[in-house]
DNA sequence: AATGCTAGCAACCGCGACATA
DNA sequence: CTATGTCGCGGTTGCTAGCAT
């Protein structure tokens, strides 16, 4: 199909060996000559690949081809049901780290998992003021995120107690337990999170609770979108002490409320 | 039958992390 | 310490089949 020249030589009147690298949709012999490589040599140094198979692939693509293709361990056909839920289990846990929830589906790729969720969860994009919105804070996310790893530990206990007080009757009650649970931690901001939270679950609640309908569960695929911004955000808050006055704490603190895109 | 639209999927791209010289 | 190579990840693009008009 297209075959491209990629111009990673200055011209062949200095020299250079023009190099050509095939793209597009792969052919069975290409196929064959991969799954040859990777019997002799195992996965790995793919770069290495178009040198000893005359494959006129670059590393990249045969890589991908191989993970995402001709893995002999990869489980081929529809999601189930019980992988579906896992998936949305592990998308509300994680957020978009596709290669996080596949370790998690054995057969399953990064890249088939990420494409299952765009059709059939992600909601269509709305207008460029949200999606500016979104930009920013999907940027914020990513400088948590080393932050994050590091105290996992002490998320996952947060999280056990924010569920707790998540399913308390009334926000006042919630609020009281946090005060509870975080003494020294707990502060006024973080109560209105807390009362933000505790409303949009409860409608979130609500809706599922109700017969469903389209719209219903369009809101719902919304809900579990942006919760998952915002759940990362409140643990975020939650795991520094107060007196720590870092404006990394603060990732939204213009807007008074969090981003509900 | 021709055309347009959409969902599903394979593949590409850019970037960052990591290893090694 | 720096430069370079390699790998992995997430976002995006583009092709194709199926369906609607």
């Amino acid at each position: 199909m297209v075959c491209e020249i990629i111009s990673e030589q200055m011209g062949s009147n200095w020299g250079f060996i023009e190099e050509v690298w095939r793209k597009g949709p792969w052919t069975a012999d290409e196929d064959r000559l991969l799954i040859e490589y990777v019997k002799l040599h195992g996965e790995g140094r793919w770069n290495s690949v178009a040198r000893l198979t005359g494959l006129r692939r670059n590393g990249k693509s045969c890589r991908l081809r191989w993970v995402n293709y001709l893995r002999p361990d990869l489980k081929r056909g529809q999601i189930t049901p019980n992988e579906e839920k896992i998936i949305l289990e592990l998308h509300a846990r994680w957020g978009n780290r596709w290669s996080t929830i596949a370790r998690s589906l054995p057969g399953r790729t990064d890249n088939e998992i990420k494409n299952y969720w765009r059709t059939h969860f992600k909601k269509k994009t709305k207008n460029s003021c949200d999606n500016s919105e979104k930009s920013r804070a999907s940027l914020w996310k990513r400088q948590q995120f080393q932050l994050q790893q590091q105290q996992q530990q002490q998320q996952i206990k947060n999280q056990i107690d924010i569920k707790k007080v998540m399913s308390l009757p009334t926000m006042a009650q919630a609020k009281q337990e946090m005060a509870i649970l975080y003494p020294n931690i707990y502060t006024i901001d973080q109560q209105d999170q807390v009362g933000l939270f505790y409303s949009m679950l409860n409608n979130s609640t609500s809706i599922s609770q109700s017969e469903p309908s389209s719209s219903n569960e369009d809101i719902m695929w919304d809900d579990l979108w942006n919760l998952d911004d915002f759940y990362g955000h409140f643990i975020n808050s939650t795991t520094y002490n107060k007196t720590n006055t870092s404006p990394c704490l603060q990732p939204m603190a213009s807007t008074t409320t969090p981003s509900f895109y």
